[in-house]
DNA sequence: TATTGTTATACTCTATAACTATA
DNA sequence: TATAGTTATAGAGTATAACAATA
């Protein structure tokens, strides 16, 4: 009894043949997503960006003066989760929050020099961190899946 | 000025093209990831199954007499984080731990027939949902997309 | 010594609701 | 009335470290 347990637990393949969990696109999706989200952390290190700390940087630098309202819009998160997110930029002095002539409810946010530079060295490691961990991928594979990800996100 | 911003940030075709982020397969695996929970757990009601019950009482189902820390592995979890899960279905008496004879350090899993009938209900609702909201993807991608989730899991 | 289940604790990420200052 | 940013708060989900019982 306890041996029959034993083959089918340590028989990874077989488990993940037969489980239903295994025929799950959000068990799968979990699953790699935690992976990826692991490396990224050890590819970035202790002090380095949270992935969505790079995510909002990444955004603020390619869409300089960017309200907070429409960079939560665009990352799919609330308003008030973004603060906290500005708030790191902002100590860090990767981003500043600046007034906006016509509408005093606004801030704008513009990445400074040294946040610029961060994001761009952070962007090189996080293509080699997804490059090594994904290298049983082939491009046409990871193009596929970016492919199909997004075509969940589009709805 | 802020006209400039406001196109960048409603055009999000545009957005989605040119960013940096929706070349990562990291942020795109996230994205929709969440997309996937939201609506599991919206699937499945208030008092449902949390995903990550739901995950567990599946393999407890598929692998009766499982202990927690082989539960735990196949899971991707610590054993700690598995404790208020297995309590939570205790709880509801969809699972009873029972005493092994040979290891009393150990206690298996059993799944109850409330347990059984709540999962495999539970099931279809899952399938349900994922084939509504997943219904913009082919059956042909939809296993495309399983086959390269478990290819970053498999390492 | 090593393992199983457990507790205590803390951290990350997110959401909701209510506030303020503006519009 | 509505919107932008903020605060307070709570809830998932997870991890680490330490412990008792057992192997």
């Amino acid at each position: 009894m306890r041996k029959k347990i034993k083959d089918q637990v340590s028989d990874k393949d077989d488990a993940q043949a037969t489980s239903a969990l295994e025929e799950l696109v959000g068990y799968n999706l979990k699953r790699a997503y935690l992976i990826v989200l692991e490396d990224f952390r050890a590819a970035l290190g202790e002090d380095g960006l949270a992935p969505r700390v790079f995510s909002a940087l990444s955004l603020i630098v390619q869409f300089p003066d960017i309200t907070q309202s429409a960079l939560a819009k665009m990352l799919g998160i609330e308003r008030s989760g973004l603060v906290a997110i500005i708030d790191e930029l902002e100590r860090r002095k990767f981003v500043h929050r600046t007034a906006v002539p016509n509408d005093r409810r606004v801030q704008a946010l513009v990445p400074s020099e040294a946040g610029s530079k961060t994001y761009h060295v952070a962007l090189e490691a996080v293509r080699r961190h997804e490059t090594e961990l994904l290298s049983d991928l082939s491009c046409e594979e990871k193009d596929t899946l970016l492919k199909l990800l997004r075509k969940i996100r589009d709805n």
